[in-house]
DNA sequence: GTACGATGTTCCAAATTACGGAACGAATTT
DNA sequence: AAATTCGTTCCGTAATTTGGAACATCGTAC
């Protein structure tokens, strides 16, 4: 498996290569590469033969993943919902490791409006989204999220820089007392409304947001936004059992 | 990785249940479920201990699936030009097996649209997109991803029934020629036209469709999409090497 | 409250499989 | 033409997997 996660990141690549990312005889990438290839999760690149690239076996499961009980059934009719009431993009997001996923997106119907690649990832510190699904997770382990949040964000270019963890736990309780949280830091020009979405137990499960340009970030928006946006997760949560 | 893509099917599911799935003994399955949990491929599902769901491990690779040479970077800010000329949705597609995997889509800013959901599938031999890519493939190969399509679709509701193998080839070739691919037989009342962009070597690597309600598919429209379409198509294919 | 069925977990010896160094052929570069 | 790089094959050793059986745990029915 770990070959295969590395032939996704260098792909198109050949043994050789691999074996020397890996620190492992060429050999047993070698075997490794044919297990693969048997079970249809990689091929030869287009108009190559020894150089290897995924199939689209893993998006099959990429779909599955983050679903539980038909979460994204049971989303999308309040999606689109929220979207006629708003007339802004809506957000679909899964909690992964210290990262916020993009599972589902509509768009606004306005010229100017704010598009996430799919799939596409995002800090869940910094987030509308993330903060919202931390809001409703106990102390032990927002500080996990944040530990490795932070250790992940001082690798890459900084965002912004992250708050201190006791300024983010009483930030989180403000959100769950409210019920939504809000952002600018992410994305500039954006603001960004999130609510979260929980199982049963109260456990969370994913996040709802509303993007909006900052342009159109109007009071009265946002009031509209931080009206809807929490009934709307709340009816999703409902749904899900 | 039998039981990992089990477990997606089945998710949330116990030991017993794969086991019983797989033909396979108790042991056998418990393993393999320790190694991927290990290995953060798969988790407790929530609130429980002894069931297991998916994590996001499998979306990390899907984003890179079908990726090849970039594509989807590349082909993006074409697509975000075609939608400001058409007013209409963009999908990007490739093909996996005898389906079509939708990979990234922009919308249409009208009120009415076509909607498909993200990593959503579709059949190859009644999708614009799918025939577009068909339509630069060797005869050989279109007969074997017919004969697995039309043995797919026989098991599943009817969308509509396949053409012959004749006919098929026969609008393949003129596909080909004029550059364009047209359907309506996918979704009812959504007029769909793709075209196919290759690689250096001319193999088919993803397709591009534009997408509009039949009530806004009028002459005008529909010879501007089959001007446009080829033209964007070949851009991103220049693009990729 | 106890018996039962279903489910998850542990143990262990036999047998299969993986391991990886070395050698080889083919393709490309010097 | 020699040298390097790359993919592939071979093979004895060694480690790992295998799966039946026993055990543990949970919920449920009587």
């Amino acid at each position: 498996m770990v070959v295969l996660e590395t032939v996704a990141d260098l792909q198109p690549v050949g043994v050789s290569e691999l074996a020397a990312h890996l620190k492992q005889p060429k050999t047993s990438v070698q075997r490794a590469l044919e297990t693969l290839h048997e079970a249809s999760w990689i091929r030869p690149a287009v108009g190559e033969r020894t150089r290897w690239e995924l199939t689209f076996r893993a998006s099959r499961l990429a779909r599955k993943a983050g679903n539980h009980f038909g979460l994204r059934e049971a989303a999308l009719p309040i999606m689109e919902q929220l979207r006629r009431e708003t007339n802004e993009t809506i957000h679909l997001a899964v909690l992964d490791d210290f990262e916020i996923v993009l599972i589902e997106r509509l768009e606004s119907p306005h010229a100017v409006r704010h598009v996430e690649p799919l799939g596409g990832r995002a800090p869940v510190l910094s987030t509308a989204t993330g903060k919202a699904m931390l809001s409703c997770m106990d102390g032990d382990e927002v500080a996990r999220v944040y530990n490795e949040a932070v250790k992940a964000e001082s690798q890459s270019v900084a965002v912004a820089p992250p708050p201190s963890l006791d300024a983010l736990m009483a930030e989180l309780a403000e959100i769950a007392a409210r019920g939504y949280a809000t952002t600018t830091s992410w994305r500039q020009d954006v603001f960004a409304t999130g609510a979260v979405i929980v199982a049963a137990d109260r456990r969370p499960i994913a996040a709802l947001s509303v993007s909006t340009p900052a342009g159109r970030a109007t009071p009265e928006n946002r009031a509209l936004h931080a009206q809807l946006l929490p009934i709307a997760a709340q009816q999703i949560s409902e749904h899900l059992f």
